[in-house]
DNA sequence: ACGGTTGTCTGAACAGTGTTCAATTAATAT
DNA sequence: ATATTAATTGAACACTGTTCAGACAACCGT
């Protein structure tokens, strides 16, 4: 066959993502295959190298959209009470976390078992992306820093996000005796509790000792 | 070629487990595969499948001498002072985990991306090798707690472990933006000193508020 | 010493993977 | 009406994990 312009080039690629998001959701890391894709698309696998670069082009175009899904559902979660006592707002969202990761086990897989071969970086937008989730949790913390502190604030939150994430991981993998989720929202109050107060006592006096 | 007995059942799997770790931290994750390995120890991939079960219960295996080699190098870098102010020893575990990591970069990564097909658990000697190196976490963190709380005292080690998985993953993963090993450092240190203040202040009144 | 049994080892085969590309042909420009 | 352009295909390539009939060395009982 040859040209069908049954599509524009962009429709293909929306075509195609919604199809690879529905195959990853409902088959997992091992299910996502460029012939499946295709297949449910009803086009052919070189088509779908027409539209992406690569498999792994289409995944990290899959994770964008899950990174924009996972920051409605965290601002979702604030609805508007965006400030207030830090350790209550961090509260929210570590929950409003590990709920996402149960409505879409696969798709956080995929977001995070990824990894992209070694000397290729991912693009711009995927960064600007990971950086509004982070500014959530910044903006969280923001009441124990002072204005000049900005980049020890940013920092704080990307260890915040960093541990949350490592308690998501293992539980998921099942390597660490973790195994109710019940167990995983205590282990992340845990987190919160403690690291908020190691931040307010940093905040009280950083050179105390 | 039939029988050749130029080795025991147990020597070939020692000779496949060197040969599959060879593989693993020269060409890592994706370079792990049953024909090269067998190929390295000059046998053919039925011979594979006739000692390990799986190309799965061949990287279990792996990943159980890397558990073991971690747990070594963990110990050596205490070295004697695993009695201490807990925040101290922390700091050591912590720079020695990292280091294990830039020195076998690929076989943490098979270690912790390897993820078992949906329904298969990891074997209980697997569990054991993970629970003695929490046990190093736990004693370190043990000065923080009283002898009645032990659970509250596993988790807090569960946590900071998790917590450390998380900055390192992410990092190497290299979708966070973050580079340098300096940073890794650098957030692995704020992580520990927030957390043992969380911790500290914990232990002096449970209850204020 | 000699068959029969046992169990190890091979290599071809199968079904799947990502990726490429010559050929085909519809849509468009001339 | 014809030439140009570009989208689409599907076969092909080099891999992957996994299985298994068959070949044969080592052992055992006689």
């Amino acid at each position: 066959m040859a040209r069908r312009s049954d599509h524009t080039r962009q429709e293909l690629r929306t075509l195609a993502l919604e199809a690879a998001r529905a195959v990853a959701e409902a088959e997992g890391w091992r299910g996502l295959t460029a012939r499946k894709v295709a297949g449910r698309i009803g086009y052919s696998v070189g088509t779908l190298y027409n539209v992406f670069q690569d498999l792994d082009d289409m995944i990290i175009a899959v994770n964008g959209e899950t990174l924009d899904t996972l920051l409605a559902h965290l601002q979702d979660a604030l609805a508007g009470e965006t400030a207030g006592e830090p350790e209550a707002v961090l509260r929210v969202l570590g929950h409003a976390y590990v709920t996402f990761i149960d409505l879409h086990p696969n798709l956080w897989d995929i977001l995070f078992e990824h990894r992209l071969p070694p000397g290729r970086a991912v693009p711009p937008w995927y960064d600007e992306k990971v950086a509004r989730l982070l500014g959530l949790l910044e903006q969280a913390i923001a009441p124990l820093f002072a204005d000049s502190e900005r980049s020890e604030r940013g920092r704080a939150a990307r260890v915040l996000w960093c541990a949350m994430h490592g308690i998501c991981s293992l539980a998921r993998s099942g390597k660490l005796g973790i195994v109710s989720p019940d167990s995983v929202d205590a282990m992340a109050g845990q987190l919160i509790t403690a690291y908020t107060e190691g931040l307010r006592a940093r905040a009280a006096g950083p050179d105390r000792h």
